[in-house]
RNA sequence: GGCGCCAUCGUCUAGUGGUUAGGACACAGGAUUUUCAUUCCUGGAACCGGAGUUCAAUUCUCCGUGGCGCUACCA
């Protein structure tokens, strides 16, 4: 089927956010698993707040997310003279007027009458009358005529829509400036770009009335569309900055991987029927269907959101994190510029150890970071829990002592050693190993002891040990 | 104000004219005689309200309520 073309068509007005990915995921999610085009379009009309930098960083998220775009991307700036011919045409055969009226004049007759909708006032005048303003240089815009009856069309995700024509007002295709407002630019492009499937954000659902008047206007057949409900936030309302981190780049920023957020927005709203929820762009294509997305607007769950990416990371091999993570090391002054086959061995090892636990690669550096450098602090409430008193300390004394002794530092072997002592001492083998963990890393939490010592080498453990035995309990 | 869309656990959802209303995240409890930020097990938790249709309604219809959207010479 390579007749089917969907667009995502972004107005550079900010950073790329997880609405607008979303509606991005669809449509190439859609496009991929029909064969079809995925093109790009930049909504860049005369809006005050378009913005070049915003173009790239879009265009750079898009990338991240891996939605690469088919040909070149439509700039709506460019294209001025097609949508100027598209109203000169239907001035001429009558689906569009003249509006001589002014947004003060507007603005004053709409406050006078308390009716939203456009009074009709410029629909009858006169050729006369139309070409003396004209002549006199009067400003003009350009309505569409609307004509009485009924719109309707079975939206792919919310089924069958009617509406009356009578609640659509002559709207403004062409501003005063000659600049088209969105409604006539989107249609002429759409047109233009043989998109077959238009798949965009509920918000558009009244607007699409008034496109398929255009496209009937212009002659041409209309497409089929798709709308998909709104992310929420928390609190319900349309997610926002007030709701944390909304832009795509910042998701990057914090360290989670692409294939995370490209997962979760696609189940957002979605689920794939076998129940599987965790799943590649390619596993997502063979299941994505427009009419399985649910009507209903989703908020976005930063906890599930969080459990998607670590269950990313985990399925994702060492190798690839290690080169993902390696920079990020490097750039927090943990690791060297070029690590030696030894210490490149050694993050290896680290990330088998502690990718089950993170959910961003930049938790690596952060929470990991003990891997690298002496911990700097003990985490408060486990260093009161853990180590409570001097009496710990002489524990730990003896523990020191016995370590020192080894000369097979695995972990089988300090465990023997941290067994052994415990029993001596008749206490429960945690006594020992939780002040162990927390002299080694700082933390309360962790991975396995044994494996951990073993990773992090005799000679570093007791050093930290002797260092937590001065200074612990603070 | 008008018009449109929506309504199942806290969140994302499955589902059906008769079901113990299923799953996932989160949460709680337990296990791993070492933690949890790992792993495993268990548990609590939902059909917005009111009418109508029907032997039977979470499911169909209507009304209400609530949420969201549009109602610009923004996109």
């Amino acid at each position: 089927m390579s007749d089917i073309y969907v667009r995502f068509a972004p107005s550079p007005t900010g950073a790329l956010h997880l609405g607008g990915a979303r509606t991005a995921i669809y449509n190439w999610l859609f496009a991929r698993s029909k064969g079809g085009k995925f093109l790009l379009r930049i909504e860049d009309t005369d809006n005050k707040r378009s913005k070049v930098e915003y173009v790239n960083q879009i265009c750079d998220s898009l990338k991240w997310l891996g939605l690469n775009w088919d040909d070149e991307p439509v700039f709506q700036s460019k294209r001025l003279e097609d949508y100027q011919e598209a109203v000169r045409q239907m001035v001429k055969n009558g689906r569009a007027y003249y509006c001589f009226c002014t947004p003060e004049e507007l603005e004053e007759r709409r406050r006078a009458s308390g009716e939203y909708r456009y009074d009709g006032k410029c629909r009858s005048l006169s050729e006369t009358e139309i070409k003396a303003n004209l002549d006199a240089g009067k400003p003009a815009a350009v309505r569409f005529k609307v004509n009485a009856g009924m719109t309707q069309w079975t939206d792919r995700v919310y089924g069958t829509i009617k509406v009356n024509n009578s609640e659509i007002d002559d709207f403004i295709i062409q501003r005063s400036n000659g600049i088209p407002t969105y409604q006539l630019a989107v249609v002429v492009d759409d047109i233009f770009m043989r998109i077959s499937h238009v798949i965009r954000g509920e918000d558009h659902i009244s607007n699409t009335a008034k496109q398929i008047l255009l496209y009937n206007a212009l002659d041409y057949p209309v497409p089929e569309f798709a709308h998909l409900p709104l992310l929420n936030g928390t609190d319900g309302k349309r997610l926002s900055k007030r709701h944390g981190a909304t832009g795509v780049d910042e998701y990057r920023d914090l360290g989670y991987p692409p294939e995370a957020v490209f997962n979760y927005l696609a189940i957002l709203g979605w689920v794939p029927k076998d129940g599987n929820e965790i799943l590649k762009p390619e596993e997502l294509i063979k299941r994505f269907r427009l009419e399985d997305i649910a009507r209903k607007s989703a908020v976005f769950d930063v906890k599930k959101f969080d459990w998607v990416s670590n269950e990313h990371i985990k399925r994702t091999d060492n190798e690839k994190i290690y080169n993902i993570v390696l920079p990020i090391l490097i750039e927090n002054g943990l690791v060297h510029e070029t690590p030696d086959r030894e210490m490149q061995k050694y993050i290896f090892k680290f990330i088998d150890l502690m990718k089950s636990r993170f959910r961003t690669y930049r938790q690596f550096a952060e929470l990991g970071s003990y891997f690298f450098k002496d911990p700097e602090k003990y985490e408060g409430k486990a260093a009161r829990k853990n180590w409570k008193n001097e009496s710990v300390n002489q524990r730990m004394q003896t523990l020191l002592e016995a370590l020192k002794e080894l000369d097979d530092f695995s972990g089988s072997s300090t465990e023997r050693v941290i067994r052994q002592l415990s029993e001596q001492m008749e206490i429960s083998a945690g006594k020992l190993i939780h002040p162990t963990r927390l002299a080694v890393s700082g933390y309360g939490v962790g991975p396995g002891i044994f494996e951990l010592l073993e990773t992090l080498g005799k000679e570093t453990v007791v050093r930290r040990i002797e260092t937590a035995l001065s200074k612990l309990p603070q």
